[in-house]
Formats: C-alpha cells, sequence, structure tokens
DNA sequence: ATGAAAGCGCTAACAA
DNA sequence: TTGTTAGCGCTTTCAT
C-alpha cells in the first residue's frame, strides 16, 4: 500500500480511502490512486484490514458433504451473493463423528468469519450452544432451531399436499418411506410424516402403522427388505410416499425389476426434486435448494450488517407438487380375483 | 491473548508458542496454559498472525459451480485433508462469464491463499498468465497447463480402453459423441476422441467422421437429434461412446422410448462414472473424482511448503472401464433383411 | 480533502 | 525455557 501512495504522490490514508470507495477523495486523486494500484497490481490485503476493522470479510459454512446435490446447489446460488457482497466463502466439511467432534471442540471458524451457515445437521442442544458461544450470527439451514434464525422449507404442508396427491388419484393405501439417518431421524422427517398423516386424517383414512417404515438411503437392501414388507401386507399398498427422491427412485427400480409397473401399478411419489428425479421422471414434492441457499445468504448478510435485526428471522419457503411419470390414478382391476393387489 | 496470558501468569509469547504446539515449552506451563486458553474460550486469530507470518492459512478453490458431481466428489475428499493440515478452504464460484472477467480482473484470491486450485476451466492464455501473478501456487485440476503443477486423469487412454472395450465385444460402428461446453471443447474432450480413434485404428477399424458428432450436455433436443442423425446414416452404428455420462443416459433414455433396446440393439458406453452412472446401470469408464481432489489437494501443500518443489507437478490418475448393463456383444440378426441395422 | 500517528493481535528475533 | 521488543499492513482518529 505503501508503494501505491509513494507512486500516486499522496498518503497511505488517501489510497486506503479510494480503494474502499469513501467519497472524501476528489476525483483527479482518485483516478491517480487506482490508476497506481492496478499498475502495481495491488490488493488489500483483508487479513491486515481485518485485524483493524473487526471484520474478516468471510463467511463460513458448514456442511456434512459435498456431494448431495442440496449443498452443491444451495451453495452455487450462495456464493455469487456473497461474491457481491465483497465477502468471501470458507467452507467446512464434517463427513464424520470424528471431524464433527473435532469441529465443535476447536470451533475453528471463531474469529475467521463474520457469519456461519448450518447445514442439515441435527445438533444436539450442546452443539448448539457451542456455536451461541461463536459471538457471530449463526444461521440454520433446512432446520429450526428455536430462537435461533432459520431458513427451512414447510415439510408439513408438503408432505400433505403430495399426500393429498395421491389421495385425489384415489389412493387409500398409501405406504410412508421415512428415512432414517445415521443419527436417527432428522427435523424434516418428522415433519413429513405429520403432513402425511394430516393429510390422511383429513380425508378420513385411518392411519395404518403397517404402512409407515424406515430405511437407510443408501440402503438398496433394506428398502427391498421394506418394500417386500409392504408387497406382503394383506392389503398392500397401492402408492409409496417416500421422503427423500433416492429412496423413491430406488424403489421404482426395485419394483419394475419384478415387473410390478409403476405407475399402472403402484405409484410413486418422491420429495425433493433434485436431479434424479427428473431423470427418472419421478413424481415428486419439489423444494429449491438454489431458493433456500438464496435467503440463507441475505439472512446472513442482513445479520452481520445488523445482528440485532429481529426482523423475520425464520424464513418458511413452500414446495410444490410436481407431477410426473410415476403416479397415476389407482389401478382398478377389470375383472374380478386378485389382480387388485400389488 | 494478552487475557489468557495474564491469566496463566505467563507472557503473550509463552501463549503464543503453546498455542501453535512449539516444544520450546515447559509441560506445567503449557497445561496452565491450555486451562486458562479454553476457559476464556480462546482461539488465535488468524488474520493477525497471517499479519505476521505472511501466510494466510487459506487454500482457495476456483470452481464453474458447485452442483457439478465432479466439484462435490472432489471437495469432499479434499476438504479434510486441507482441515489436518491446518488450512482453511476458501471456494470461489464462477458460474458465469461476468463472475469469470470480474474474478481474473480483481483476482480476490490475491494475498487471501496460500494456494489455489483450478478446477475444470478452459483457460485462456491470458487468464493462466494473470493467475502466475498470484505470487502464489496454482494448482490445475482436471486439465493440464504446460509448466504448471496439474492433476487429471489420463483421457487418452480412458477412451481407448473404452473403445477397446466396445471392439472386444464386436462393434464395429461405433460412434462417438464429444460434449461441447460454451467456450468450446474442453481439453478432456479432445483427447477422449484421440484415445477412440487410436483404438480404431490400432484395430484397423477406418475412422468416419459421420460417427463423430457433438453435443451439448444439457441440450436433450440436441442429443436426440444427434442420435437421429446417427440413426439414419447407411451404416448405423451399434455402439455409442459418449464424452461424458449424463450424454450416455441421456441417449439410453432416447433409445429405449424409441424401442430401439439398449444394450441388445445397440450399446452405450459412458465416460465418467458419477453417481448417475450407476443409477441407470449405464457401462462407463470410471475416473475417481475423490482421487483426483486428494491429489491435488496433497500437491497444493507440498507446494505450500515448499513451492520450488520440482518433484513431481504433474499427477496423472488412471481410469478404468466399469462394465455395467448398457454394452453388450454386437447383435447379430438371425435371420436375412435389414434386422441388423438399429 | 488530505496527512500523521496510533494501534489492531499476533509472531519472531533477540536477550536473559 | 521464558520475556521484551519491534513490526506485519492496514484503518482510524485527529489535525490541518
Amino acid at each position: 500500500m505503501a508503494d501505491v501512495a509513494e507512486r500516486a504522490g499522496v498518503s497511505t490514508s488517501t489510497v486506503s480511502r479510494t480503494l474502499r470507495g469513501l467519497s472524501t477523495v476528489s476525483p483527479d486523486v482518485r483516478a491517480r490512486v487506482e490508476k497506481a494500484a492496478r499498475e502495481l497490481n495491488f490488493a488489500v490485503s483483508r487479513q491486515a484490514a481485518s485485524l483493524v476493522t473487526g471484520r474478516t470479510g468471510n463467511v463460513a459454512v458448514l456442511v456434512p458433504t459435498l456431494d448431495a446435490w442440496f449443498m452443491g446447489a444451495a451453495l452455487s446460488s450462495l456464493a455469487p451473493l456473497l461474491r457481491a457482497a465483497g465477502m468471501e466463502l470458507n467452507v467446512y466439511v464434517i463427513p464424520d463423528l470424528a471431524e464433527r467432534t473435532s469441529f465443535f471442540e476447536r470451533l475453528p471458524a471463531r474469529r475467521n468469519a463474520d457469519a456461519l451457515l448450518v447445514f442439515s445437521f441435527d445438533l444436539t442442544d450442546e452443539e448448539t450452544a457451542r456455536l451461541d458461544s461463536l459471538g457471530i450470527p449463526v444461521i440454520y439451514v433446512s432446520q429450526h432451531v428455536e430462537g435461533r434464525p432459520s431458513v427451512y422449507v414447510d415439510d408439513v404442508a408438503g408432505a400433505l399436499h403430495g399426500t393429498r396427491h395421491l389421495l385425489n388419484l384415489g389412493h387409500r393405501r398409501i405406504a410412508f418411506l421415512a428415512t432414517q439417518g445415521a443419527s436417527g431421524f432428522s427435523f424434516s422427517s418428522n415433519e413429513r410424516l405429520l403432513g402425511y398423516q394430516q393429510a390422511l386424517t383429513e380425508a378420513g383414512v385411518p392411519l395404518d402403522d403397517d404402512l409407515v417404515t424406515a430405511v437407510q438411503v443408501a440402503d438398496r437392501r433394506g428398502i427391498a427388505e421394506a418394500l417386500g414388507t409392504l408387497l406382503s401386507l394383506r392389503e398392500p399398498p397401492t402408492a409409496i410416499f417416500a421422503e427423500q427422491d433416492e429412496v423413491a427412485v430406488a424403489s421404482v427400480r426395485i419394483l419394475r425389476r419384478t415387473q410390478i409397473a409403476v405407475p399402472e401399478r403402484i405409484s410413486v411419489l418422491g420429495f425433493d426434486d433434485q436431479p434424479l428425479a427428473d431423470w427418472f421422471d419421478l413424481s415428486t414434492v419439489a423444494q429449491s435448494a438454489a431458493d433456500i441457499g438464496r435467503e440463507a445468504g441475505e439472512l446472513a448478510l442482513r445479520l452481520i450488517e445488523d445482528s440485532e435485526d429481529e426482523h423475520q428471522r425464520h424464513v418458511v419457503l413452500p414446495t410444490h407438487v410436481m407431477p410426473r411419470a410415476t403416479t397415476a390414478p389407482v389401478y382398478r382391476p377389470q375383472g374380478e380375483g386378485e389382480e387388485g393387489r400389488g
């Protein structure tokens, strides 16, 4: 910076003012400084600046992984937004328990970011409390944490509408495939189940525990077993509502492999509308990760500006039923017999 | 830090030494300092430290987007590696030309990172030169830039082996679907075409320009058109080698929709082995984004340690043919007639 | 509108 | 082994 100052024939204060775009610089001086800076390929050191301003210019993001569609989509929309605000994006990936423990123990984001966005974790109360001690705004994405700023979709309404779609197609035996993570059910999972139940109740269809099963996303064998159980019920389902697109697609593949036509014989509905759903022409309940990312980013920037800003700390985004090729009116056998059972 | 020093009854130098794990601290003092630091919830400010050490503790990554499988997988393996080395991961997303221009103009990574990993761009010479001026190691991932450290797979060999697989199945009319990005063909694209041609030549199969077409990844209509052209050739292909899994899967869907059985009638081979390939049981040439990410990260750390380290600046990773359900021996019509033409 | 000087929180000599 | 001191490169009063 001293070099630039010298070259432009001004003081470093003036260079600083110019480069930060303060209006208290005369046009000609500004021009000279900018020219000098360009010629010297000069860029302000954030480190040095942050030392005196107390702001780092970083926004940190905590994610379980980066190869889930949700993270990719959310961060892709978040990043340009931060960039436009002159912020850097810092990513912490916590793939396993060890990394997670270490993160919450050492809190590497401390003093190193102006805000933290926490993506899709089911945090314990202790962990949440620990994050409170960071001294910066913490925004929870895809989860509601009481009293803390959060951005998420209305999972209850999403599942409610999805289930209604199936009911409207004439289905009465509708199975629900919940997804169970390593650490049990997520908040979303519970909410989606709730929406499913609400829709059934509202339609006067009795709840049947046999129709609700839990599976793990990546466990294809487990999904097959779950389907097997459903298919061998006295009254098997005519429709399956999976809480996640991956499980829905896996189900479609398993059913079709067994020559059970989807959607003619059994309808399958997913939740998320990730790219995979489109590839498989899967009917699903869509949520927009891009919107979530954007809203979270904007909320973060707002809270950095004014952490006391109590205005709209919870952002709830809508979902949309996306009808595609795996849901259809309920199967009505032409003749008699057992045809009606999937 | 002063607080910690006071609480532990030592100087800030000692605190600094302790917290950096230097061995020149007596055990009891170390214990006292660590206790004080823990009690005060103290964390060293990287900003202040970097100001004096000249190192930022950041590794920057430049990516076109984050929702491509490759970035997700590569970064997911890269991140823990950096974390283990005490480095932060800084992500720059450059989705469009405007952001790209702005990035290379302002070079926000300047003075803000100790190394830069450039993912899958086809940079102009000017852009590369600009990055040289950053004054930090720049590692090119999934592309070879002459004289600069790079990590990539052997695309020529990959395509060569893939094509050989098809030749070994008896195919002689093998089409190649190249992928064209917004800015023309990528380096990989050219290399893969080359491997394809080498395999044919080595097998004595004449090259036929009619069998090589360019499409755009997301343009399903364009892919359908390309397939239409191939299917209406005098001698249509019996196998299609797509340079990217997405295009291969799109092709499979289009062919099957037209009742052209894959792989019985036409074989389809992809390249990448991204998750989508597994979902569609697509035969493909596998590359490991995770390995690439890891190698790139290790190379970066090595170059940060010693930027003069000339040792193995180019890392070339292998590919593997992954046979699944979309390649099969060439179709031999039983009787006479035109059956043989797809 | 501009400059001089102080100091942000840390590390790295150097001394002890 | 520990403490003292002098900056690192900026921003920010406070003068002018």
